[in-house]
DNA sequence: CTGAAAGCGCTTACAG
DNA sequence: CTGAAAGCGCTTACAG
């Protein structure tokens, strides 16, 4: 394809009849120019059209101000994920306020493809979403570039990661059900090899033990779940649900929304009446949440706090500075809705 | 931030004992090499942890295999957005298949600003989505930059656009719902001003008026929205919700599965029975739909086909290839779920 | 305040 | 098959 040709700094410098030096300390605010000179050059800019390249740029000043920001999961909704994509449209919104543009990659196979293209695109910080393999953290950290976890998990301790405080989150989530006076609970937990998962669902026993209830004593069924889509959240209620119903479980927990969403589905298309037989409460607080009928009660995510510090973080981690937090914690809070509380 | 010395390939052409130009041909694998020294050459940059700069070959090869995506939305669900963040993702996978990375921008207040970064990232395409005003459009041609326009409108005959057949849409969604019995309709209708909303009213007035119906005789009453959001319309069915009742109109249809999902959790919470006292219909076809209770009848919006394209086709035109379609349109069709005709 | 020169890390004709 | 050289479009000391 042939491109009108790009005008370059030279180019601009032999009209306004300077030096490529001038013009490029003018064009760049980097240096002196006098007011005459610097109004030359501006004006051979704006007649010749033109764009500084970044990629020149970013070849000698070692800084390409991107970010890379990569995706780590499995399944097709990537971005459209209703809280990844939150998390995603914040952290869009942070770095252009910074100055930077991000690559944003999705990896399904968790292998070091999307890290190596970026890491060849030199960007000057990578995020991390989602849980990833240790072998993705030991690549990155060879090759000393600056980076952080979000809403993902790891014992490594030397990873800086953004997550909720899950367990906090799942205490509140029992205690208010509790307070609600229900004293059966069903449970549906998401796959435990993920870390928001298994620390709401610990979070939500002990503290219903602490209230007297276990699951020793029948007041607690929990439901293992492989996966945490909303498929599933409505097969797992399917598959248990003349139990369900013969043990008069009066609460059900899950440890997000699309699961919470997905067995409401199916008690719902069961005639089951929701908050007044069952009451609902889910977790990450999504969009979807607030406009299904009966609205879900949920226990809120951060995604905004999370997704503005991750890149303010990031950038503090660029720019050198030290003694920044290796865990950065949001807490979580009850979000009182109709399936927990009746008609607004 | 000081870094571990990046190995260039001067530094592995020393260690590998050959030159540079030969050390970047076997890198590139452009150009010829014995085995005994590509082996070589190989060997010295797996023991250096050597990574190409893609920014400095991009430099001299003028391409960067890099594409961006501008998303133009006044309102915070971009990524988000259950439609375009479906097609994001279609695109991220499409890119990903044919080596290009690609940049995500959001701009809010329709300006030139993110698509000056992108030129000067010196990108190799653009693939615009959403409604964008004129003038971005005329800034990008003054470019000569490849770029397409996904989702949205434009009376431009140059600029190539992939969207929907949204009169056809419209026109089956009226069919459907008459073939169902329905003989009073009630219609909340997204904003005029973009395409797919416009179109996808005209093609539903159009066939119920060959069947006889027209909003003159009372059959159908049409109610506007200045947007089209949940909210927009909840709010939209709350007002109107007493002449709703009171003329009887069996069924509804949106311009887009927001809307009725925001009307139809009105409904909902006042009693009202779906499908048994009104039929719902919307248009898109977003995972909540089918995730509600009762679960969204609607129109598919071929996202996974126009995501897919967008970039084979910008692929073509980067490559130079003439004779490129300047509209491709994806049909659409009815899905039928719980909204229109009850259980499954 | 301004310019000449070197260099960022690659690729690509061109000789050999 | 391999190497020397030029150049991509900038920035940045360094002189002046």
């Amino acid at each position: 394809m042939t491109r009108k040709p790009n005008h370059g700094l030279r180019e601009i410098a032999r009209v306004a009849g300077v030096s490529k030096s001038t013009a490029s300390r003018v064009i760049s605010g980097n240096g002196y120019a006098s007011a005459e000179v610097k109004e030359r050059v501006l004006q051979a800019a704006e007649a010749l059209h033109y764009k500084p390249n970044a990629v020149a740029r970013a070849m000698v000043t070692k800084r390409t101000y991107n970010l890379g920001v990569i995706v780590f999961r499995e399944k097709p909704p990537i971005v459209s994920h209703p809280l990844y994509g939150k998390i995603i449209d914040e952290i869009l919104f942070a770095s252009e306020a910074r100055g930077y543009s991000v690559f944003l990659k999705t990896d399904r196979e968790m292998s070091l493809r999307s890290t190596d293209f970026l890491l060849e695109q030199r960007v000057d910080g990578l995020i991390l979403v989602s849980r990833l393999q240790k072998n993705v953290i030991d690549y990155v950290k060879k090759f000393h570039l600056p980076y952080l976890m979000v809403n993902g998990s790891t014992d490594d301790p030397d990873v800086i990661h953004l997550v909720s405080n899950d367990e906090t989150g799942g205490a509140r989530a029992a205690e208010y059900l509790y307070g609600l006076g229900h004293r059966q609970f069903f449970v549906i937990a998401g796959p435990v090899e993920h870390r928001s998962h298994s620390l709401r669902l610990t979070g939500f026993l002990r503290r219903l033990e602490q209230l007297g209830l276990s699951e020793q004593s029948g007041a607690v069924r929990v439901i293992p779940s492989p996966e945490s889509s909303f498929d599933t959240g409505f097969q797992r209620m399917e598959k248990h649900f003349s139990d369900f119903r013969k043990y008069g479980y009066t609460a059900l927990f899950t440890t997000n929304d699309m699961l919470a969403l997905g067995a409401m589905k199916l008690l719902l298309d069961r005639g089951v009446q929701i908050p007044q037989e069952v009451a609902v409460l889910g977790y990450d607080d999504i969009e979807l949440g607030r406009m299904y009928s009966p609205s879900l009660s949920t226990v809120t995510v951060d995604a905004v706090g999370i997704g503005r510090d991750a890149v303010e973080l990031l950038d503090k981690l660029i720019r050198g500075e030290a003694d920044l937090p290796k865990l950065v914690e949001y807490e979580s809070y009850v979000v009182k809705r109709q399936s927990t509380e009746g008609k607004e």
